[in-house]
DNA sequence: ATCGGGGAAGACAGATCGGTCTAGGCTTGT
DNA sequence: ACAAGCCTAGACCGATCTGTCTTCCCCGAT
């Protein structure tokens, strides 16, 4: 039976996996072949098309992973915070933790859906990413306690994308500080609207 | 001699940029291949690699062409506008009219960035572009006599670019009128602190 | 009428693409 | 010991990639 301790050799599927979201995600999903994969996972190819089918349910794992990725990162770094306008902003910070990260690219779904074809598995598995940030700026401006909770999560939601991308772009992670900064304000006038 | 008169051919270099311009940004840059621009264009092969000497220099033609035009289109909406605050502002406006185009796919700089190498001639283009963006916005925000002027253009350029992902990725043109929401909220801040 | 040059058409090259298939080895449970 | 199943290595397929080269034709100027 395969042993479980640390170091054992991972799966060829983990494998596969390790190695597309390195090379997926530093070089580009097109710009990268099924030979080079196979390669650095040190798999055979004919295993990965018995464990994933084909190049785009691949691009699918990946993306799926990277979306549970963040997801587990962000929802963990809200539980340091308190009050409801703290946990907001929150993401934002948790945002520019993963821009500091060494080898940090932008947004997986951003990029792989500028090289995908509509209605394409990447696009769909970008919609539902999209989704979660959605609903979970929409969640928190509730619990904050924001009238018009979908209008401020809408404005938050640019400014989340804006920062990946100028991370990204721009190289400059303080992005995600201005993107805080906004939204602090974005946050105010809304509640200070609501009062009156 | 070739008449100018509305009715004559355009130039191959023209045939090509209008398939380069069509399809690059329909479909992408790696999606794309050499022999179908030229096909679309109706155009040699060879007369391509005279005329631009590598698929790369073809592509920044594209997106140079597309910084011009959009900048044109900017710098000419902003025009109608004649408060300062109206001007500022109006750049969403002017995002709003783009995304309502029938074709629109989102930022070609963004997309096209999306699947190049750091350093390349693509990278540069955009850099150019977003330089422009960036320096437009401060110099609009200063006009209006925002004392941290490079501050809010930072802010408002995640929301530009926020706009630009949402409309394309979410086929939502409302994202331009959302970002100008945020944005005068924004810039009402700015103001009103620095009275303070 | 002749000459010259830009462009069209497309063969060609070498590499790489996604994907399939065969053959053989290693591990595992019985 | 033996059989069943995964896995590896890599040949192979047809298509497509960027880029080069040859051939021919058409058009305009002398």
């Amino acid at each position: 039976m395969p042993s479980k301790v640390a170091t054992a050799k991972p799966s060829a599927r983990e494998r596969l996996l390790a190695a597309a979201d390195d090379l997926f995600y530093r070089e580009g999903v097109q710009s990268v072949g099924i030979d080079r994969i196979v390669q650095q996972a040190g798999v055979a190819k004919a295993s990965l098309y018995n464990l994933f089918g084909s190049k785009e349910e691949l691009v699918q794992a990946y993306l799926d992973a990277r979306h549970a990725n963040t997801r587990e990162q962000v929802e963990r770094a809200l539980t340091r915070f308190r009050t409801p306008r703290e946990r907001l902003l929150g993401v934002f910070d948790a945002q520019g933790q993963l821009f500091t990260e060494p080898d940090f690219n932008g947004c997986a779904h951003m990029t792989a859906s500028a090289e995908a074809q509509p209605g394409s598995p990447t696009q769909c598995a970008a919609d539902r990413y999209r989704q979660w940030v959605r609903t979970m700026f929409t969640d928190l401006a509730r619990e904050a306690g924001v009238a018009d909770a979908e209008g401020l999560a809408r404005q938050l939601h640019l400014l989340y994308d804006g920062a990946g991308v100028s991370a990204r772009m721009d190289h400059d992670p303080s992005a995600a500080t201005t993107a805080r900064a906004a939204a602090a304000a974005l946050f105010d006038v809304a509640v200070s609207e609501q009062v009156r």
